[in-house]
Parts: structure tokens; sequence; C-alpha cells
DNA sequence: TGCTTAATGTTCATGTTTGAACTATTATGT
DNA sequence: ACATAATAGTTCAAACATGAACATTAAGCA
């Protein structure tokens, strides 16, 4: 009857996914540090890559694609329209959706900036064989299904 | 020679991590809405959760434990110092620290966060099988480790 | 001892993230 | 068609994290 007799601490499903967060956030440190001189932060970065990936997106599906707010995007977005990395152009169909895209010096900086968090990738991500690697990455893809709304 | 060639989304390496990254995301935003009703955020729980397995510590280590600044603890001390949560005692040796522990309620609210805390690493981490899910563990690790202190 | 350096914690200014309230536009239902 | 719902984006205030500068105390060393 003692809570104490099964303490998450002894779960290993538990201490298994401290080291995950744990992992998650120290890459997520150094990435920022690495980035900083191309006057980038991690989540600016995310917002290039998306762009990359998904010419033409509106903020709202960027929001959702990044797991942040709208807010937060309205927020993000003029740093990076102002030093001319993105253009946000009105759609003829919706005028109320706003479709996002790279410019050349967007995709320019992004490649910089790909290199920068690719090699910390590598960096970590090396200390596992190719099939570990995926497999980690085919569980981490079942967990975000599993909470994505939960 | 263009760099398109091996762009990181074709490199298993990145395009796990970002599994990973994206996995992590989603579990802290939906502890934080599961914690709520605690009037508790992650944050604080991760201050609970150190002080009980390491009672005594000082703030400069418990920064170092959750990887933020000792500003960071120091802002976010007072809040739980007040609401009787845990205590800060003045070192009998050294001047300079403060020792730092639960008290009674503390360690209650922190047996109720837990609860909720655990079910919803089961929900994400029975995903895996225990082989795996040890896998996982080892590795995220062995990341830690060599981004420590890069 | 005294002087210098390092460590702990705080303060403060800055930048970031968030959610609720708001405007404008489109979709839905009768 | 018209009223109602839902959606995209913005604004704003509050919460939060960060790093540099600071005070206090301890450690190292001549």
């Amino acid at each position: 009857m003692n809570i104490k007799q099964d303490l998450p601490w002894d779960n290993p499903r538990f201490r298994n996914w401290v080291a995950v967060a744990r992992a998650c956030h120290v890459l997520e440190r150094t990435l920022a540090v690495k980035l900083a001189p191309l006057d980038l932060k991690p989540a600016q970065l995310d917002v290039l890559m998306n762009l990359y990936r998904h010419p033409g997106m509106s903020q709202h599906d960027l929001a959702r694609k990044l797991l942040v707010g709208r807010s937060n995007i309205t927020m993000l977005l003029p740093q990076l329209e102002t030093r001319g990395l993105l253009r946000r152009e009105g759609d003829e169909k919706d005028k109320r959706v706003l479709r996002l895209t790279l410019t050349n010096d967007g995709e320019a900086l992004l490649m910089q900036a790909l290199k920068i968090h690719m090699a910390l990738i590598e960096k970590a991500m090396s200390q596992s064989t190719p099939d570990q690697c995926d497999m980690i990455g085919e569980q981490m893809r079942k967990i975000y299904e599993v909470l994505k709304d939960a």
C-alpha cells in the first residue's frame, strides 16, 4: 500500500524516457550555441526547414507542424521577413490565409544552418548502428501518433 | 557539387532524430496540460523530482541537473517555497550555498504528479518492447554523454 | 597573513512563448 | 439569402527563460 513501493525510477520505461528527454534537451541547447554565428535560433531554423519542404504553406499549417500556437508564428515571422529570408503573400482564393515561401537568401542561409544541424545530429546518432537508429525513429513516430491528439 | 544532392531529409539519422525531437515535444506539451489541475508546470515537476532523489542539493547542482541557468532556479524556487513545497536552508560550512529539501506537502504533491507523468510515459513507451525500450534509453544516454560538454 | 581567483546565488534587462480576445473572411444550415 | 459557425491571422498582457553584471563567501597561493 505504500506508494513508494513502485517508484517511477525503478521503472525502465520511466528511466529510459528521462534519458530521451535529456538527450533532446542537450542537443537543442547545443544547436542554439552552434547556430549563433548565423544569428539564427533553433525555432527560426524550424521555420526555414518547413518552408523549404512545404513551399506556400499557411501560417496555420506551419504552427501545427511546429507544435506551437498561431500567435507564436505571427511573432516569429516578421524577424525573418525583414531579413529577406521569406515572403508572405495573400492567397488569391482565400483572403484569410498568407502563403509562405523562402527567398533565395532564405534558402542559402538554410543550407548553411543545415550543415551545422546535420553535423550535430551525426555526432549524436552515430552512437547507434543504422538498425538501432531506424528502430529509434520508428518507435518515436509511434509515440508521436499516440500522443498527438491526446 | 550541388548541395541538394544529399539533403538532410534523405539521411536516416536526420529523419530519425527529427522523430525523437517531435516525440519529446508532444509529450512535454501533453504533460503540461495534464499537470494543470495540480497547478504545476513541467519545469516545477522536474525540480520536485530532483529534490526527492537528492535531498539537500544546492541550487547550483539543481541547475546543472536540469540543464538550465542558475538564475532560472532563482526565479523558479520562490513559487514553490511560498506554496510550502520545499525548504531553502543555508549550509553551515559554506555560507554561499542553500540546501534544498522537499516538505511533506511537496512530497505529497510530487506523488500525485508522478502518477500523471508515469501514466503518460507508460502510454508512450508501451509502444515498444522492453528490449527496444532499454536500447532506446541506452542510446540516449550515450548521446547525452557525447554532447553534454560540447 | 593578504591578494587573487573561483564559486554560489541574486538582480535586472532582454527576448521568447503562451493563451485569450479581437478582426476579417469563409463555410454551413435553414 | 441570411444568420450562425468556423477559420486565419493579429494584438496584447502575462509568464517564462536567458545571460551579463553584481555581492558575498570560499579556496589557492605568494
